[in-house]
DNA sequence: CGACCATTTGATATGGATCAAGCGATGTGG
DNA sequence: CCACATCGCTTGATCCATATCAAATGGTCG
């Protein structure tokens, strides 16, 4: 479904606009020594702990980055949509597992090539800097909204989405309520009540509980804090 | 402010100086080129959405990044002791503000020199990305501290101040409660009265409120999670 | 000593979690 | 093609951790 526009999309992420040039070219370092790679829906990309040989960009389909916590609570790190790249996230061992939410298309490459590649060319090493900067802003915006209200999360975590699948309003939302829930740091009868109740307050519309309409962008705003 | 602020700008001029330097390590290039800085207990070293024109390592004193949300909440993005390298926090703008906690001496260097210093020396572009992905490491740890309880948030926060500022078990803590409590998302109240529990239970002593001694390890690392 | 500020302690309220059913879509075996 | 099992989601009732409101205590500095 993705697949034709995730592909016309690849390395422009319109919203963060912090450097398009630098972005378009660290994608591209992996588009052209990128090996495909197919992942079923629920399969592990790769484990918390593992060492990081790899770099990934999302072509089609949806990535979560998760951790497990003590209590055996899922915490959800991040979804990563076609033009994402992944993988990034730390030092030398992934913080977090990765697994496909749906069936994902990635292009993989050897981080050490990357990394041997940036010693000489420093233009790749910015890139990378790149890259990792851009996860610390995303890590830092998903971490504040983790103080805000549930509804706040939630319409946060709504105008996010719609605003990196490609299209915009009507979008269809490839993770479950659980995999929201576990995002958001709420339960899955919270993130179910607050949809029920922005939709009764006419700021949505759930034509299926997976499809989305954002309805009233202005009332969004306002609710998002 | 402004004046402090010329002040650093003298510690490098383009084009010279970055022979001498070539082979030090990033930090050791704010050591080398930093011009010494002080802030008084308070006040503010740049603020959210200025551009980020300097790099910081801290002397002395304790330094709070900060942002203040649509409801008047400061949610404190972390504390920066001596040693720690502040203010790569993202993009070309500040994402948080920067206020000195405690009466604070600093290393103040142009970004736009160590950048341009990185782009003909590989080490110390590495040692950017290092102090960024550092960054990040720490932004997910914090994250991942905010869905825990109100105990496990303090304990959390008790061990790894103990493990930062120099020292160990007894160690004085450089932020009053509502600090703390702006950096755990909770209330002054909560962790005041965490703190009590924390004694009662004979994990911790408090010879005075900023004063902390760690009196049973054991029991701590079972309370984090 | 007195004023002020930070911290602690107490009483009550509440947002979201938990426990428990019910419902609708999808798929499977008969 | 239907009956039924399953799964993901919604809805309802109750509980609890932390927030909020309020007051007392303690420490610091003029």
């Amino acid at each position: 479904m993705l697949t034709q526009r995730a592909i016309a999309s690849q390395g422009f992420k319109p919203g963060l606009g912090a450097q398009p040039v630098a972005r378009q070219a660290a994608a591209d370092v992996i588009d052209l020594m990128g090996a495909p790679m197919i992942y079923k829906r629920n399969t592990e990309i790769y484990g918390e702990n593992e060492d990081a040989e790899y770099l990934y960009k999302v072509v089609s389909g949806t990535v979560r980055t998760y951790k497990v916590l003590a209590d055996g609570r899922r915490q959800i790190g991040a979804f990563y949509v076609p033009g994402d790249v992944f993988a990034l996230e730390s030092g030398p061992q992934h913080a977090f597992s990765a697994e496909a939410v749906t069936d994902t298309k990635v292009l993989v490459v050897k981080r050490s090539a990357v990394v041997a590649l940036a010693e000489r060319d420093n233009d790749v090493a910015r890139q990378l800097w790149a890259i990792t900067s851009r996860e610390l802003q995303r890590a830092q915006e998903h971490f504040l909204a983790l103080i805000k209200t549930a509804e706040e999360r939630v319409v946060g975590f709504l105008l996010d989405m719609s605003a990196r699948v490609s299209g915009g309003s009507p979008f269809e939302l490839s993770m479950s309520r659980q995999d929201i829930a576990d995002y958001l740091g709420l339960t899955i009868e919270t993130v179910s009540r607050t949809m029920t109740q922005l939709e009764h307050l006419a700021a949505i519309e759930l034509p299926t509980s997976r499809r989305v309409v954002l309805r009233n962008r202005a009332a969004l705003g306002r609710l998002n804090g």
